[in-house]
DNA sequence: CTTGGAGTTATCATTTATGATAACTTGGTT
DNA sequence: AACCAAGTTATCATAAATGATAACTCCAAG
């Protein structure tokens, strides 16, 4: 009980921090979702513009979708015709978290 | 040119069939998304009610999520939470499409 | 038959993602 | 230096997901 107590502090203590802070995103699906995105329409040679147009939208929404700092959190729709633009197709699986 | 639109005319009729409508709709992701959320939260051992109890929600929101019938497109971090709340975490990935 | 748990459906208010547009940085090229 | 392509950021309007509540079905237990 206070185990756990000091457990969360220690949580948020260490979130504190901006290196931590930082490695913790990292780890997050959105996070991690974004690199795929970004990475996905590099391998594919497309520009930000270029893939707007595929999905009948403006290069602006496309950065959003794809910025790091982005604290939006998209619709699987989205993420999907993202994909699809690029003839992919999304899985998406449950991975049990680990004991901390 | 004519292939192509030969095969869009014949896969716009093939949808039109109800049977085939719900074929379609079993592959998209995000109706499979809609089966794994069930099937976590059954393995689980929890009813709608209390498992919208750790999400500080109602399950006439959560059964929203879960329906077959949805129309909604929900957002990834619902997702998340989702699966969070039951000891999961996400893990995307994106599947090149079988050229038809 | 009726009662309670589990899930569904409908509706409305609120929050949030998306669309659209414009102005701004940055890096490379000439 | 001026230019252009690529990406970013800000803002506003619109569309859509979520929260909240209530009424409903269904089914098994009593």
């Amino acid at each position: 009980m206070m185990a756990r107590a000091r457990l969360k502090s220690f949580k948020a203590k260490a979130l504190a921090r901006p290196d931590v802070a930082e490695e913790y995103q990292r780890l997050s699906p959105a996070y991690q979702l974004r690199r795929k995105l970004v990475a996905l329409r590099q391998e594919a040679g497309l520009t930000q513009e270029q893939l707007a147009k595929r999905l009948n939208t403006s290069k602006s929404n496309i950065s959003r979708l794809e910025s790091v700092n982005s604290t939006i959190s998209p619709k699987l729709s989205t993420i999907e015709d993202y994909a699809a633009a690029m003839g992919y197709t999304l899985e998406i699986d449950f991975i049990p978290k680990q004991a901390p």
